[in-house]
RNA sequence: GCUCAUAUAGCUCAGUCGGUAGAGCACUUCCUUGGUAAGGAAGAGGUCACCGGUUCAAAUCCGGUUAUGAGCUCCA
């Protein structure tokens, strides 16, 4: 006799064990059609799952964040049954639900094409409307391991072979397809309405790379043909953002193909490079930071001794001249301690701070450059604080801080924190009480802040873990930027000392720390943040005086040298051209103000100011749009 | 590096069945002096990424290379 208690609270009681379907049943019928899954306590569940005792349950439809993932779960079953319908030598592996969507990795003799997927999309459609009951069941590891052999999928032999002895495991079937699964699943495939495969890849099998290459085919599900729509039409926008395409369409930079994963700045794109690096400066200067300048190409003995020719050397580009060879730096680091190494220190001139805007070059893999985001040359604000042990906590904790201040004023709210632990003993370096500490100290400097944040096991460098800090994308890719890194080994293998209070030699711990990453990576970001439209503190162009006819042209150039005297970028566009055709252009190219000058203007000493909004900020004169201007760059990524 | 796709004018893109290329914008010149998102006319502009093959004939078909895009792997 099972009492029902449902979110609001009220309750039901049934005389036997009744399944979520009969509970939604017993709520309306409406709520039964569209229950793709219930949940008992806080598990989601299928609907036909049985409570025979006193149990919240709540009716799961897609419209919850948990229907959904069942869904798109679900869907993915559809796919690999479409997938073996029409491909039957098809072998099915794994099939989760990621961001907004799924996908499916399967082993077939070769790849998949764009027409294969249509076709795939099809047989879905035509299997969903068959509204075929899903049924769950359950199998012993043995039987399952007998049955797939039996039918030939090898992957999942061998994944459930991985499942320890013992275990009940449970199955899907939907038609003729069964798969191995947790669960849940919709109850019938007529549940998924509004689905697109939107691509194929390869991708390893067990994300190794040493294994074979399996076919994944991705693809999106919503509740509703109409998010779905809306969703891609998400997409779309969000592909307009890409830095790349507005990177040429703003003329900040191109790349091309004699330099592949090197940027070629324009004046517009280094204009904003400047003003981010002088600001960054600034920040690092007031925090007690020294800036130095090291040469990019040492000779490789240095790498050698430093551990990176060993662990990174194809990573290296190199130069042999003179029968020397050199390597163009790939880090800092190292010279870093060559600059350190120079005049014995002590431990009253630490935390020593250097800080260098390095250029490095690192011969990445052909298939990982993209865009700004990955390149093979790019500049790090790049820093070393050399410290003492008892130092380290808080100069982590301080960087933090300044880190954040950093990305607010740049407008970022949103940051994705990770710890990095140590990787396998075979790819480190240091011993397990080393790693024991700086992993320590990072985690509690990290809690002393009350920073929220995840842990990324094996993830950290091989000379020490790393807190990294992550932003998005437009298209929801995360990529790391600011980093912090604790390092006990370095200074020890490149000789760095300091004489201790007791007067005995010391090894100092070395901490590499980054805000923005690369320049390369933060600009492509903020750009797509901004969708172009950089505060006005970061736009290469903050006005243009834009003249009606030619007669304003001489006031127009008044106001034009009046502004720039004040610090302001301004342009003069005195092209014989309508000025709505002017305002077109110069909104387009996102500069925050036009100042719009005709006879009214020049006989009054004003501009007419617009945002590049299409907002009309009224007439004002010089000074008044210069203090205007002046507040906005003032407030940095919090203006509008 | 791996899998797939793509590469045509400065940009965005057409180009059918293999018969040596086309649009819009931008550019140049001329007309137009126009008050808040495209005024008009004319002109110039291409070794169809590169190398090779098939063919009487290749932007088009095939192979290779390079680069780019998506994903995988990697990221000091």
């Amino acid at each position: 006799m099972p009492t029902i208690t449902l979110p609001d609270g009220s309750q039901k009681q049934f005389e036997q064990p009744v399944s979520v379907h009969q509970i939604a049943e017993s709520i309306g019928s409406g709520l039964a059609r569209a229950a793709v899954a219930g949940k008992l306590e806080d598990q989601v569940v299928d609907t036909s799952c049985v409570v025979d005792k006193d149990a919240r349950v709540s009716i799961v439809t897609p419209k919850d964040e948990d229907g959904l993932e069942v869904l798109r779960h679900s869907c993915a079953h559809l796919m690999a049954q479409a997938v073996q319908a029409l491909f039957p030598s098809a072998q099915v592996t794994i099939g989760p639900v990621i961001e907004d969507g799924f996908y499916y990795d399967f082993a077939y003799e070769r790849p998949f094409t764009p027409e294969d997927l249509e076709k795939i999309e099809k047989k879905m459609e035509e299997l969903a409307k068959q509204d075929l009951p899903v049924q769950r069941s359950l199998m012993s590891r043995d039987e399952a391991i007998k049955l797939f052999k039996q039918m030939g999928e090898e992957y999942k032999v061998r994944i459930i072979e991985d499942i320890p002895s013992g275990e009940d495991l449970s199955f899907y079937q939907q038609g003729d397809f069964i798969d191995l699964c947790r669960g849940p699943h919709v109850p019938s495939t007529g549940k998924l309405q509004a689905f697109k495969l939107t691509k194929v890849a390869g991708a390893y099998w067990r994300g190794d790379s040493r294994n074979e290459m399996l076919q994944r085919i991705y693809g999106t599900c919503w509740a509703d043909k109409k998010s779905l729509k809306q969703y891609l039409h998400r997409l779309e926008e969000a592909e307009k953002r890409d830095h790349r395409k507005l990177g040429k369409k703003l003329d900040l930079f191109h790349v091309q193909e004699e330099a592949p994963g090197m940027v070629f700045w324009h004046p517009k794109g280094w204009q904003i490079w400047q003003v981010i690096e002088q600001y960054i400066r600034d920040v690092q200067n007031a925090n007690g930071y020294q800036e130095i300048n090291t040469p990019e190409v040492v000779d490789m003995s240095l790498w050698e001794k430093s551990g990176h020719g060993d662990k990174f050397g194809d990573g290296m580009f190199s130069v042999e001249t003179d029968s020397r060879l050199y390597a163009i730096k790939p880090m800092n680091c190292p010279c870093h301690v060559q600059v350190y190494n120079q005049g014995l220190k002590s431990y009253r001139d630490l935390p020593l701070r250097l800080a260098e805007f390095g250029k490095c070059h690192r011969n990445e893999a052909s298939g990982t450059l993209q865009g700004t985001m990955r390149v093979r040359a790019f500049v790090q604000d790049d820093a070393h604080i050399f410290c003492t042990e008892d130092q380290l906590q808080d100069e982590v904790i301080r960087f933090i801080d300044i880190l954040y201040q950093v990305y607010a004023d740049f407008g970022f709210n949103d940051i994705i924190v990770k710890l990095a632990t140590r990787p396998p003993p075979e790819e480190r370096v240091g011993s397990d009480e080393v790693w024991d500490r700086s992993e320590g100290a990072l985690e509690t400097a990290l809690n002393a802040r009350g920073q929220e944040f995840e842990w990324s096991p094996g993830e950290g460098a091989f000379y020490g873990p790393k807190i990294e800090f992550s932003l998005k994308d437009c298209l929801g890719r995360v990529w790391q930027c600011g980093t912090m890194q604790v390092d006990f080994s370095m200074p020890g293998r490149l000789d760095a000392q300091y004489v201790a209070e007791d007067g005995s030699r010391q090894a100092p711990v070395m901490l590499h720390r980054a805000m923005l990453g690369s320049f390369e990576r933060f600009i492509g970001i903020l750009i797509e943040e901004f969708a172009g439209e950089l505060p006005p503190w970061l736009a290469p162009v903050q006005a243009v005086v834009l003249n009606i006819t030619d007669h304003q042209a001489d006031y127009c150039q008044e106001v034009h040298n009046f502004l720039s005297k004040k610090g302001f970028r301004v342009d003069l566009d005195l092209r014989n051209e309508k000025i709505g055709f002017k305002i077109r252009e110069h909104t387009i190219q996102k500069v925050p103000y036009l100042l719009v000058v005709g006879d009214r203007e020049v006989e009054n000493h004003q501009v007419a100011v617009r945002a590049r909004n299409g907002d009309d900020l009224g007439v004002m004169d010089m000074d008044e749009f210069s203090a205007l201007l002046a507040a906005n760059v003032d407030r940095k990524g919090r203006a509008a």
